[in-house]
DNA sequence: TGCCATGTTTTTTTT
DNA sequence: AAACATGGCA
């Protein structure tokens, strides 16, 4: 077990936060206001400007302000300009958030800090710069899971590899995981790159790396390797960085991996002395094996991978880091959920290890939840045995206490919840301060079911993000079609959509003949269109297909790229195939292009902004309604509410089966993490529920309560009865007596029956909205799929009524109408303000009229 | 080329 | 159970 090697504070007196004592209150005096917010251990971490520091802070700690705060003061002793801060976060969010606080505390005063981003995006920018070294050009295409995937295919087609026995999706994992641990293709041990295809997988990551360069793209991966394999390859520009970052901040550092830990310490090494470049010794292309550095022959993301793996001649290593920078991490080791990605929580655990004389410093007053809550995290995460060990303390009240609610099956779950808050709605709490917090997504459905027929207005956080859907991905393609005719992906996807008659046999001819030339499909279609071999009908069209990009082109040099997106959508009858499309959620898909189009203005040019699309681009949460708030526990991460529901906490699905069949005992302490990254999201209020019950595969299967469960400290816990009757009755099995109890209760589920949708209208919802935030979740498929409507829409007659006004509905029989949901329609019945509708698609519903408009 | 039927797979988590 | 993919047919 890791003692915590409590490093002395320096001179700042061990007093309250914001109190203090005549001291402080000196120093206060003489120091800056941001100082004196911070409690004694907060502002060391902020003060603490040479040299590694490592931030161990724990959940509701003030992680972000000790960030933010240093960022400030950094600046404002003028240790550096802002383009000399370098500030790396995980996610766009958090990178937002900071810039956000930054912005709040520093005021107009310093212009945005061109530094601060997510990994990904920072390493991008860098690669950008100096892309022809890393056999790229300049403005590479960044190609998202999607078209990974389908290069991947093309390459297995090309082998004659069976691509159901070895599925492109597997291999593009296979690689991600590969780069995820900074090695290239080269670098893969024999032994793993075998697993694909009989020993093809090393191979087959070597040519997808070729295709990358020929298509001038690079992968999420890629972003981060490449510029890895830059600065190992020329020095020169690997010192230049060294040399403008004084200053480099590490958000959420458990959450590394080992390229993102490579990357970072290649930059926080002092600049190396001799300008005699070593570069000859290190020629080749990520191919050459660079021996000399160790970290390079780490390769297993196993357990094993720990300091003793690495060390040995990694003393080199070290000594070059004799005269560490000043490079700050900050992270919780007990809020690492990201290892399936290839996040090392090594990394954290072995900070002092990389960063020789580096400071820890542990935040571990929480700010944020009571008493009980508070304990109960902390009673479940001290089962983790590999962490540096935090204690967290409060000084809130106890408050109230963590409850367990047993339900029959899930569905009896989503009916305690929902009641649950609706109570909490009848004492005012703030919906906006409600969350639920699932184990896997598809948790969500059950809740957003009972919402919509209870007129819950909620929201469901992340799911596809914006620029995964269909339409946006089938507009940048046309875009990047226009800005570089190469895209030989973006092409093949827009070919035929909407579609022109231009199909398989089409590209597969263009692909054949552009293979011959090696020239792009682009060019390879210019030079068919000449020839007689394709029919008159789709020779026609692509001729056509080619003049209109000719067109673009041209005006590209003249309009505006916000003019010109609009004309490529308006030209290509791209709009045109979605206003015709009848499905419920083309009207939706329309608003996304006009977003997409909007978007654009931010940008300067249209190089620009396809360069930023695919990294930065992320839902941006619209005007706020009070609504509760439903995600994953992954994406709740940062996140605080005053009420915090977890349901689904059973075996198999919460310590989730998958993952301990994967990771065996890592993954079930990441799985704890998980739990305790849940529970400490919660201000007030932590309920956690399971069901004895759930469907799996369509099938139903008992479930026994999560071992989380009983990991919970019992003075802190309260276990609550269910509504419905069921309880977690005693301390074993599940009586007969139970069974039965509950036997009644489920015999209207699977059926949703009219009683129970009557029972709650009684009780009276309000206006329902629950289907204004989420559009068809699934978005993106492939070309020309429009995705018709996914989930079976669960209407039951009546459910939807919320409130019987009394007023007459402005609307009239044989009105056209559209509904979000539902679609098209047009008004068969009118009874108050409810409508019956025949809708084109969904067929006949009953709504209420303030759900549909005047198609 | 486009539609329908059948068969198959799905449920983490994300830059 | 439902959404997806594939293959055969018109």
């Amino acid at each position: 077990m890791t003692e915590p090697n409590h490093l002395p504070h320096r001179d700042v007196p061990d007093h309250q936060p914001v109190a203090g004592g005549i001291a402080a209150r000196a120093r206060a005096a003489a120091s800056p206001s941001y100082l004196s917010r911070l409690n004694p251990e907060q502002r060391e971490a902020v003060e603490t400007l040479d040299g590694p520091v490592l931030v161990l802070a724990g959940a509701g700690t003030g992680k972000t302000r000790v960030l933010t705060c240093r960022i400030a003061h950094i600046l404002s002793q003028g240790r550096a300009r802002p383009g000399e801060i370098l500030s790396v976060t995980f996610t766009n969010k958090a990178a937002r958030e900071m810039k956000h606080r930054l912005g709040e505390m520093l005021g107009q005063a310093v212009e945005g800090m061109p530094w601060l981003g997510t990994f990904h995006s920072i390493g991008g920018r860098i690669l950008r710069m100096h892309a022809e070294m890393v056999q790229l050009k300049s403005n590479f295409t960044v190609l998202d899971t999607d078209d990974q995937v389908r290069l991947l295919k093309q390459l297995l087609q090309a082998e004659g590899i069976d691509d159901k026995r070895w599925p492109a999706r597997m291999l593009a994992g296979l690689i991600d995981g590969w780069k995820n641990r900074g090695l290239g293709p080269s670098q893969v041990p024999s032994g793993e790159a075998a697993v694909f295809a009989n020993g093809k997988g090393g191979k087959l990551y070597a040519s997808y790396q070729e295709r990358l360069k020929i298509l001038n793209a690079a992968d999420f991966g890629d972003l981060l390797l490449e510029n890895i394999r830059l600065f190992r390859e020329h020095p020169d520009v690997l010192r230049q960085y060294q040399h403008r970052f004084k200053f480099i901040l590490v958000d959420e550092y458990q959450d590394t991996n080992v390229a993102q830990y490579l990357w970072l310490r290649l930059l926080a090494q002092a600049p190396s002395p001799s300008p005699t470049s070593p570069r000859a010794s290190v020629p080749s292309p990520l191919v050459g094996e660079t021996p000399s550095d160790p970290i390079d022959s780490l390769q297993d993301g196993s357990p094993g991978l720990d300091a003793s793996h690495r060390s040995g001649d990694d003393e080199k290593n070290v000594a070059k880091l004799s005269a560490p920078r000043n490079i700050c991490c900050v992270g919780d080791d007990d809020q690492s959920i990201y290892g399936w990605r290839g996040a090392e929580v090594d990394n954290i655990l072995r900070f002092e290890h990389d960063f020789p004389g580096a400071k820890v410093i542990r935040l571990e007053r929480n700010y944020r939840s009571t008493g009980h809550i508070l304990a109960a995290a902390s009673h479940l995460i001290a089962h983790n045995e590999g962490r540096l060990g935090k204690t967290l303390r409060t000084e809130d009240v106890d408050g109230e206490k963590v409850t367990v609610t047993g339900a029959w099956d899930s569905e009896e779950e989503a009916r305690a919840i929902g009641e649950e808050i609706e109570d909490l709605q009848r004492r005012k709490e703030n919906l906006n301060q409600v969350a639920i917090l699932v184990r896997a997504s598809f948790q969500m459905r059950e809740f957003e079911d009972r919402f919509v027929t209870l007129g819950l207005p909620y929201r469901v956080i992340g799911g596809p993000r914006f620029y995964e859907r269909a339409e946006i991905r089938d507009a940048l393609a046309y875009l990047r079609v226009v800005n570089s005719p190469a895209d030989d992906l973006a092409f093949e996807r827009i070919v035929n959509v909407p579609k022109r008659g231009l199909g398989d046999a089409t590209v597969q001819m263009l692909h054949d003949h552009a293979r011959k030339r090696r020239i792009p499909l682009f060019e390879a279609a210019r030079a068919v269109v000449e020839t007689d071999e394709l029919k008159p009908k789709a020779r026609g069209s692509l001729r056509d297909l080619l003049t209109s990009f000719d067109r673009w082109r041209a005006q590209a040099e003249v309009a505006s790229h916000t003019e010109l997106a609009e004309a490529v959508l308006d030209e290509s009858g791209y709009t045109d195939m979605w206003q015709k499309d009848r499905s419920a959620d083309a009207a939706g898909r329309l608003d996304n292009l006009k977003e997409l189009v909007r978007s654009m203005e931010e940008f300067e040019n249209l190089q620009g902004f396809l360069e930023h699309i695919s990294l930065v681009m992320d839902r941006d949460g619209g005007a706020e309604e009070e609504a509760v708030s439903l995600m994953t526990l992954h994406s709740a991460k940062g996140l605080e509410f005053d009420n915090v529901f977890l349901p689904g906490w059973e075996e198999g699905l919460f310590p989730s089966q998958r993952t301990l069949d994967e990771q065996g005992r890592a993954g079930l302490e990441e799985e704890r993490r998980l739990a305790h990254v849940g529970l400490t999201r919660a201000r007030r209020r932590a309920k956690l529920y399971f069901a004895t019950n759930r469907r799996i595969h369509g099938t139903w299967s008992t479930t026994i309560p999560s071992r989380f469960l009983d990991e919970l400290p019992a003075h802190n816990v309260e276990i609550t009865e269910s509504k419905g009757g069921s309880g977690w009755g005693g301390a074993s099995g599940y009586g007969p007596s139970r069974f039965d109890n509950v036997e009644s209760f489920g015999s209207s589920y699977g059926t949703p029956g009219w009683q129970r949708a009557q029972a709650n209208r009684a009780r009276g919802g309000r206006q329902n909205h629950g289907f204004e935030e989420r559009q068809t979740s699934y978005g993106s498929r492939d070309a020309g799929g429009f995705s018709k409507q996914k989930r079976t829409p669960l209407v039951i007659e009546g459910e939807l009524i919320a409130k019987s006004t009394g007023t007459t509905s402005d609307f009239n029989l044989k009105d056209r109408v559209f509904h979000q949901k539902f679609g098209y329609g047009h008004v068969v019945k009118i009874d108050g303000n409810k409508l019956t509708i025949a809708f084109e698609k969904a067929g006949e519903k009953k709504v209420v009229d303030s759900f549909v408009e005047r198609a």
